[in-house]
DNA sequence: TAACTATTTCAAATTTTTTTGAAACACTAT
DNA sequence: ATAGTGTTTCAAAAAAATTTGAAATAGTTA
């Protein structure tokens, strides 16, 4: 795969091993497509504003809905969204789903969250 | 601002200084729009793969296009979206535009990458 | 059992994002 | 100038994500 591409570029690349090498380090595409999911989970401000509040509170989803001001079926699909991804887990209390995070969730909050 | 909600989580809260104070700790929506805008542009496949090649060679469009397959108004869109996100910067040379992995595009590479 | 509460699910409507392909732009070489 | 290359822009079309509100579910209380 060499064709008219800028002389710098091309020694850079040569001096890497080639092409076919560099395009050996890009992870595959399964992992790609499960980076990509988990970043989806985190690109809306509903989901944020939730991630952030169960940060510091695990709670049911009545009071998520107090914080939030959102109505239960917003906040169903926005949860399982977060939850899919793996950034919070809910467990049953009676009547109750309590939310907490998880601690990929809480990699998330502590170690990726650059404005 | 107190409901019903489950004793336990009414108890957590208390001893946290209350709901107020704990909505307080909610970074302020400015701040989430601008993750959620990062989030996004890191929300999608063929944008990841632009970045992890990226990352490990900075480049013209033609060869991006080469390693990632698509056209080049596809790619321009993406490439707007990573760039505007602060993830990707660009320069001229010659008749090319060469683009190059951003401080912040290495952080997310590097800290943020968890599947 | 019935009524009640907390939450989810569903399908349709709406909104947002992405794709497409043609045209435009910017630079280079003739 | 002219033609050629690399890249972006634009508007329309297509696809995907989100919202809505009504109905369903699961547990609880009476």
């Amino acid at each position: 795969m060499v064709q008219k591409i800028p002389e710098k570029i091309k020694k850079e690349i040569e001096a890497k091993g080639g092409i076919e090498k560099i395009i050996k380090e890009i992870p595959p595409k399964k992992d790609i497509k499960k980076i990509a999911f988990i970043h989806h989970a985190l690109s809306d401000e509903t989901r944020l504003k939730i991630l952030f509040f169960l940060n510091i509170q695990e709670s049911c989803v009545c009071l998520i809905k107090e914080i939030t001001g959102l109505s239960y079926s917003k906040l169903s699909y926005h949860l399982k969204i977060l939850k899919d991804a793996g950034l919070i887990k809910s467990r049953k209390l009676g009547n109750y789903i309590i939310y907490s995070i998880s601690k990929k969730g809480k990699f998330f909050i502590d170690k990726c969250m650059v404005k």
